[in-house]
DNA sequence: TTGGGTGCAAAACATTTGCACTGTG
DNA sequence: CACAGTGCAAATGTTTTGCACCCAA
């Protein structure tokens, strides 16, 4: 990760906690540091492993509080996946995608601009305001010698 | 319901069991019959009490039983919202379609073809064979004081 | 100094499993 | 009459909660 990424979500999350009347503890910016470094998609479990890789001691407890505060700050996004596990991503600086799950547990990104004009057709059919969306793809991997 | 329906799919739930050497046990039956009656989306608690009131008397454990076989039947699709719960409905005949998830929990259905689109230019790009997909839009009702 | 936040353990919750019993084939 | 399927209760796994203690403001 590079120092600036680092800044500017630290820079962010400070703002959020300021703005909201919340604490600036050690293990807020732990989290987000660990998140933001690793970069990836991960659940609960696997980040409890890169704390303790990290060398920051953090309770579960402490970690689901974090992440929900990290998410209302909007530097951390939840996905819910099929096989029922709540699976997390950071969600800064990053654009708008969705997912395509792989059969190995895999997890790919696009970004299609179609998908906004379905929702505003949609916005506009049944005269709602669409807060956000989810698209999940589930597929496997073409097999070259069975294509 | 029509007469109808309820024949048809538990002509399909008859196909199933005996091909695949599964008994023709009462609460099977019972659990379709009550998820066809009713015809929307449901969780398992919903489902519970929708068979207490059909005087169906069945176990918390042969409900998630039957669930899974009335999947494995195609005769019952599983969705997993953002609340983290099990939502089911009844699988047959309808075709593919997405949702809408309103904030007071109502569910909504739509089925846009431009999804297809997407779909086949992600199989294209990725090189990948898509299993099945879920679209869900989260989104309110809008006010028609504040439009 | 004070109450928001943490850690721990217990509770809550949905789902799964073990096992004796039952009814389908 | 064998054994797949059921019901019950206990186990599992994840997330939430209660509460004493601690530290950021």
């Amino acid at each position: 990760m590079s120092e600036n990424l680092r800044d500017q979500v630290r820079q962010k999350l400070e703002n959020f906690l300021e703005t909201g009347g919340h604490r600036r503890t050690p293990e807020r910016f732990a989290v987000l540091d660990v998140i933001y470094e690793q970069g990836g998609h991960f659940d609960i479990d696997t980040l409890m492993s890169w704390m303790s890789k990290a060398k920051r001691k953090i309770s579960r407890a402490t970690l689901y509080n974090t992440i929900e505060l990290l998410m209302e700050a909007g530097l951390v996004r939840k996905h819910q996946f099929e096989d029922g596990l709540s699976q997390f991503e950071p969600g800064f600086p990053a654009r708008q995608h969705d997912h395509i799950i792989l059969d190995n547990g895999e997890v790919l990104e696009f970004c299609d601009p179609r998908i906004l004009n379905i929702k505003r057709t949609l916005e506009e059919h049944f005269d709602i305001e669409i807060l956000h969306h989810a698209l999940h793809i589930y597929a496997r991997r073409k097999d070259p010698k069975n294509p």
